[in-house]
DNA sequence: CTGCAGGTGATAACCGGACTCATGTAGGGA
DNA sequence: TCCCTACATGAGTCCGGTTATCACCTGCAG
């Protein structure tokens, strides 16, 4: 299924690359590379930290994931393909995905409005998760 | 003018505070610490660099700024003191503020049905200016 | 006017991330 | 199945933005 995903985005497959994205799979936060790197390490997977940002780096590029800023490193979260927004926990790193037809609404009326090509826009909700708020 | 901002935000007036605040003032793009050095050096106006990233850090704190990311860099500009969003130009950096009754809707929302505590949210949207599209 | 808490500036240190290059390997074609 | 080659990896180095250090300076309350 990794695999799959992998030669989708036009990826040959790697031990590497397999093991990074099934690092991610089902995992509900984001991390940086090197918090995965770190992991891996520990885990006895060795992978190089270099080859850890590559490959962070490329997936991001397929859309497998959604790159986050959390003070000022770069973290990571596999995502559902599909457009949405994100909840995230400034604690913990938790991130939920959201829909956001207000948003979309929002987006499509400004570039009615105002004179300029939209090409994109980002928009998150942070705070503390239940766990994190005790 | 600035000077009593300044005081407000419980900071010391000085030349550089006063230099940094003033520079930023009724300018429509965002800018990075090292840009502000390197114009206020060529502008004869000699301020260190520690200087400049501690300005704007402390304004920022104070809520006189709002920060940007651009490309691993953070970016600063003068804005409204009332909550707003941003319309930003990935071309030039020019940054129009937005209201956005619909994202507070959503975020209110968003807060009512989640279990969690919400301390924060951010919306932008991307794309390029008039200028910048040509 | 004076004292001093807080601010400044040159420099060094830090840190996330990108680059280099020799070596390894996935995977299409013979 | 075996080769070939383009692409991937990993150790190390480098880079650029930012922060820490520390001696000196200054706004401003008293």
């Amino acid at each position: 299924m990794t695999d799959q995903a992998l030669r989708d985005a036009g990826l040959r497959v790697t031990r590497q690359r397999r093991a990074v994205l099934d690092a991610l799979a089902d995992r509900p936060d984001a991390v940086s590379a090197q918090e995965l790197y770190t992991e891996f390490r520990n885990g006895g997977d060795a992978i190089g930290l270099s080859t850890v940002y590559r490959a962070l780096e490329s997936l991001d590029e397929a859309g497998l994931l959604d790159a986050f800023q959390r003070e000022g490193e770069q973290v990571y979260r596999r995502c559902s393909p599909k457009h949405h927004h994100h909840l995230i926990c400034i604690g913990c790193s938790r991130v939920e995905e959201l829909e956001a037809t207000l948003v979309e609404e929002w987006v499509s009326k400004v570039s009615e409005v105002h004179e300029f090509e939209v090409t994109g826009h980002r928009a998150d909700i942070y705070g503390r998760c239940t766990a994190c708020a005790a």
